[in-house]
DNA sequence: GCCAACGTTGGC
DNA sequence: GCCAACGTTGGC
């Protein structure tokens, strides 16, 4: 499965992945049932989008992989997390995580603008009126659209 | 189980 | 900053 995964980039953009040792780190936080359903779907190797979402051009800016399934989110335990979940218990968690690599960062943001042009795309989830979702999967025939437009 | 109220998301 | 759309909560 080819996935897609938001996030606002003020909390944490592809330049923060870029930065941590091996550009990798814990797509951590998720506290949407859907979301999370898809986070614990993901297989080992399998690649995402890093979607930058609630900014001033939002749009897919690069490509990652799963390199870590998933396990439960330890800043649903933290109270000092802003992703604490008093009602997540450890031995009963209720959201969970996986850890990604970035594998490209492209070179020009692909718009949620110049997305919702091609009607190729038009049934994504991400396009659809209301749409929040914040990790989804892509078809591959989608997936192979987008990349072609990041050549 | 219904549904109003509320908080959040995210484009604009 | 606005606000439509959505998911969640909690009273009944």
């Amino acid at each position: 499965m080819y996935w897609l995964m938001k996030s606002e980039p003020t909390t944490f953009s592809i330049l923060d992945l870029k930065s941590k040792p091996q550009s990798r780190d814990q797509w951590e936080g998720v506290r949407n049932y859907e979301a999370r359903n898809y986070l614990k779907a993901m297989k080992q190797d399998e690649l995402a989008f890093f979607y930058h979402s609630n900014c001033t051009v939002p749009g897919i800016v690069g490509i990652m992989k799963v390199t870590r399934t998933a396990w439960p989110d330890r800043t649903a335990f933290d109270p000092s997390s802003a992703y604490f979940d008093p009602q997540s218990i450890s031995e009963n968690p209720r959201w969970y995580c996986v850890e990604v690599e970035l594998i490209s960062s492209f070179s020009k943001i692909i718009s949620l603008q110049q997305l919702r042009r091609l009607s190729s795309l038009s049934r994504m989830r991400l396009l659809q009126k209301g749409s929040r979702l914040s990790v989804m999967p892509v078809r591959e025939a989608e997936w192979e659209m987008i990349l072609s437009l990041a050549a």
